[in-house]
DNA sequence: TACATTACCAAGCAATTGCTTGGTTGGGAT
DNA sequence: ATCCCAACCAAGCAATTGCTTGGTAATGTA
């Protein structure tokens, strides 16, 4: 197993962590889980790390950061709404292809890590998620290209799970490119799967 | 291996572990949580079951007897295909209304429970929900009534991902009733959130 | 040569876990 | 009056948990 010259060692022990948080949870992952992973001793993963709770707060602070700065990018861009509101779609599909792991561990355990201070920014990131969507949805709607008869709060909980709940299955290299499936996932949101003739 | 003693009592524990196993997870759950919710000492839940295992086992087994049921009713009746689809997207979120913990666990636990021998038939029960949603599906772009260009695996996997996953924020009693999600989400899924004129 | 740094090992501790064992209580049937 | 039995308690065991401590080996750098 060759390892990348650029990853630190600190890198490679996240990237392994990372795994094994997406796959077994947080709390179900033991340190030795990952030592063992890493081929050594659970004690000297503390060489490293704190503490379990620090790995995976640097996960997903790593990752929020970038996600969340592309979602500003779009907003603050000149997109026409729609071509707001689909880049946004586009732009999940490839945060879930490019950080699988990340995003798995932060639908997944994001209500367990919120029992802690220390993740209580995990609150923040998803108020901070909330307004991005339905500022998206409302410029679409105010521009006549969108349904203005729907419950504003129900259509983003709609796109918001749709989109980050097929972390849960999806898997690069299988039968539809993370482009395939925004595109597809965008039509049936946007047409529905109703035949209009 | 205690058998049923006081059916009430019984179903009591196993409302309170239900509830504290959506909640915190299974793993996450211990016995003592349970036994401090039910105001008895952890020891003495196994007067009336053998294992943690147990509990959530007789948990997942009721609801799903019955929820399938309802599917197989849907399939097998004489509604026309549309008219079948939305009716198991209704059904589907009357369970979550009315079995919400129930839901919620198959949905967070049974990636974890699979790696035990005695849920796997939790695999054959996914098998079969997927086929239930294809087989809607088909005779609905069969009919002419749902378009025919868009991945049937895809639509599938929405159609399940979206209606499920709505078990992490509906509570009852909430400013919408299963009743209206269902109606807007339908409205969604059949003719988009595309404004058209 | 002397020292520093990085990455790890070996051993183990205190807390928590699921579960076991033997015993107690109180209401109902005989 | 006696007995039964469901429901529980009190105590604790063995395994697993996150984490600590003191040390070692290899690779630098002065």
């Amino acid at each position: 197993m060759p390892e990348p010259v650029s990853a630190t060692r600190r890198e490679e022990l996240l990237a392994i962590a990372a795994g094994l948080f997406a796959e077994k949870g947080f709390k179900n992952t033991t340190v030795r889980d990952i030592a063992d992973a890493a081929g050594i001793l659970s004690g000297s993963l503390y060489h490293h790390f704190d503490s379990k709770e620090s790995m995976v707060d640097e996960i997903l602070q790593t990752f929020q950061t970038e996600l969340f700065g592309q979602y500003e990018d779009i907003i603050a861009g000149d997109l026409d709404p729609l071509a707001k509101l689909e880049r946004a779609v586009v732009v999940s599909f490839e945060t879930i292809d490019k950080h699988r792991d990340e995003v798995a561990i932060f639908q997944n355990e994001a209500a367990y890590l919120l029992t802690f201070d220390r993740f209580s920014y995990l609150a923040e990131r998803n108020r901070q998620s909330r307004e991005v969507w339905l500022t998206l949805l409302q410029g679409g709607i105010d521009a006549g290209v969108l349904r203005d008869d729907l419950d504003l709060e129900l259509t983003y909980r709609f796109i918001r799970d749709t989109v980050w709940v097929a972390v849960s299955w999806y898997r690069p290299g299988g039968r539809h490119t993370h482009t395939e499936i925004a595109r597809q996932y965008l039509s049936i949101l946007l047409e529905g799967i109703h035949h209009h003739a």
